[in-house]
DNA sequence: ACACGCTTGCCTACAATGTCTGCATCGGGA
DNA sequence: TCCCGATGCAGACATTGTAGGCAAGCGTGT
């Protein structure tokens, strides 16, 4: 069942958001986590991307299927995963929050050496 | 006390780290607020800004001080705050990750009209 | 000096999100 | 058949998000 509110994004909601998306819409769980430790600093545990998938799905801004053949050596069928219209809302508006915030500061926090 | 780990930073807390920043380091609670009331679409109530600002401390993102004249009619004296450099760091790596994230896909959440 | 009202700060409680560990399931190969 | 690797998922708990209400100061008017 969808949740009608639609609350505010999470900040991991919106990556894997984002994730789904740049897979061309036919991620699977574990490619939406390889994709996040690959373009991100962040360290991200299975059952953390299936919980979040599966949040979103809830709020209706995923859809999903099991409509996949095995993977080359073993495995079991991967659900893969597609971004609604609302997702897309969703994420093009935190994404404008952000943004807009970020608008004017850009330079001071350009100049900052990583650990 | 601040807590060492400094673990990833939640949606909100970048808003606010941002807003501090964006007032020249010299934020008191309500203009933070009400930057971030002004800049998204985002509504924030009293205590969900100064909740954050008080937990963005305890991790040495941010410092504080109650050094302000009275406000023009009336009121309690301001507590101003300011970003650490870990505060920096801490926010450019999350924005980093959020660009990282979307480069590629720009042109999909461009083309979203809002409701 | 006193009461008043305004603004800011803060506390408390609760909802939502983030995160991990472990287990079940499915398919292939030995 | 039996094991193995990979995926999906469930349950539990930590962290963060959010609101409403109460208290503290400070000016003003009486």
């Amino acid at each position: 069942m969808q949740r009608v509110p639609a609350a505010t994004l999470g900040d991991f909601e919106l990556l894997v958001l984002m994730a789904v998306l740049r897979l061309d819409n036919e991620a699977s769980g574990s490619a939406v986590r390889d994709e996040i430790e690959a373009r991100t600093t962040r360290r991200v545990s299975r059952g953390a991307a299936y919980v979040t998938l599966d949040r979103l799905q809830d709020k209706g801004l995923l859809t999903s299927r099991v409509v996949d053949a095995p993977a080359e050596a073993g495995g079991r069928p991967r659900r893969r995963y597609r971004v609604t219209s609302a997702g897309r809302k969703a994420a093009a508006q935190s994404l404008g929050d952000l943004v807009r915030m970020r608008s004017g500061i850009e330079r001071i926090l350009a100049g900052v050496k990583p650990s």
